[in-house]
DNA sequence: CGCCGGGTTGATTAACGTCAAGAGGCGTGG
DNA sequence: CCACGCCTCTTGACGTTAATCAACCCGGCG
């Protein structure tokens, strides 16, 4: 199904294997040319407020992405898997910080470079930035959304989900999630503390909804039930109905 | 100094008196070979979940943008003023829908057409493009920080903060403030309610940072002491202290 | 075995939402 | 031009949610 976070492999190989677009000129040939790279949990992986000079493509393992705020608080913007590429929309400055949760391996090419073969070759890297552009966008509209209207249940609801999705797990069956970060990163990631995740794992574990095994891994038994909790806010599911806020134009239909 | 939310007359127009750039090939030139259409308060410019055929530049009036749940809440995801361009990071279906909050005046083009000149013209069309993308990119992870680690107090003077901004308004002297959108928008925009959002202002008038000159200006008396409030967040002000939580990689550096 | 860090649970408090009533603009119609 | 009514905004009283404060648990490691 290519969920929108999904490993670049596979699909894309078609064009290459015909021989219709040298390996270089999609993202997969760039970062395919370059070394691996490793980190140990804690390390970052670039700063915020750093020249963005790189693109990232995460092999494996998981990053959080987040802010310092000026009082301390830190805000966790994101969370990065293997086969998920990290900041191809950055013009200036690094917008967050990119630490290892676990160890991580990972590419990367520099964006000068990449700016270069995008402009030179035909249109098929142009296209791979512009859709990983939208789809980063996406991610980050979708986090306003949980954020500014969805409660603590709703947003944990919204998150064991994404995961689930992001694995490429398919609904309606039961299906494992690790869940590779801290309590406090998740917390930090909702606008929640720590306890209230805590609470409503624990909550969602008494209704059924879940099981806990260990401190890094849930099961979801059934991913339906959980899509209501999260106020059926999937991805990309667009409730656009089409009525205005004011009667002006709210008539005909 | 070039705000990032400021009009894009003036600052670019030396390339072109130069003659060094047609001028279908910058964003400006395309936009103004484009008649402006006329939108009444109410009016939606485009909906989500639409394909994206159009960029639009709003040359005068205010947008709201948003998305609505499936349980009827509202999310605005943001305000788009005279001067501003918009949608341009949309590669696939609009993800919120466009409503004139005043009469506007706006420019489109379509997106096919940019991403063609773009691909067969010199940088400076792609270079604009791209700041764009990463504009609205800085201006969702501002707002997800804002609902994601804010208080009701200190969103409220962020937003104040942040339109006064928007005018260019130089800091530190007393400014007044256009607000268009009702307290319902701005309400749905901070994810809080519109009592909240009242009370909020009803303080901060209180204690002398603002006053209020009907229900759609505002005037800030010293925009330093709403910074402070605001937990000084700043559009651009990185807080980006290279202080790792896990101790592993802090040593060096 | 005991310590330590992260995780869980409980009691209390603070912040914000909800419900309800009243005030103030603004357009319309007399 | 004024009066009325409507809609938005404002303010107050009360309820709910999630944060805070605090204790305890559990697994890993020295």
């Amino acid at each position: 199904m290519y969920s929108s976070h999904l490993a670049p492999s596979g699909h894309h190989v078609p064009f290459a294997a015909l021989g219709l677009t040298p390996k270089t000129t999609t993202l997969e040939g760039l970062f395919s040319a370059q070394p691996a790279e490793t980190f140990t949990a804690g390390q970052a992986v670039f700063w915020e407020g750093d020249a963005s000079t790189h693109v990232v493509q995460v092999v494996e393992g998981c990053l959080r992405l987040y802010r310092i705020l000026p009082d301390g608080r830190r805000a966790v913007i994101g969370f990065t898997f293997g086969g998920e590429v990290l900041g191809v929309s950055f013009q200036g400055p690094y917008l967050y910080t990119a630490e290892a949760v676990t160890p991580v391996r990972l590419r990367r090419i520099s964006r000068k470079r990449m700016i270069e073969v995008a402009a030179t070759s035909s249109g098929t890297l142009r296209q791979q930035l512009m859709d990983k552009m939208y789809e980063e966008m996406s991610a980050a509209q979708h986090l306003i959304i949980v954020l500014g209207q969805l409660s603590a249940e709703e947003r944990v609801a919204n998150f064991l989900v994404a995961a689930a999705q992001r694995t490429g797990a398919d609904r309606r069956k039961p299906v494992a999630v690790e869940l590779p970060m801290s309590r406090l990163d998740i917390a930090d990631y909702l606008g929640l503390t720590i306890e209230t995740v805590c609470r409503v794992f624990s909550k969602l574990k008494r209704e059924g909804l879940i099981a806990l095994e260990g401190r890094h891994q849930v099961i979801l038994r059934g991913i339906a039930a959980l899509l209501d909790l999260a106020g059926e806010m999937d991805e990309d599911r667009p409730c656009g109905i089409r009525v205005p806020a004011r009667p002006e134009a709210a008539l005909p239909n």
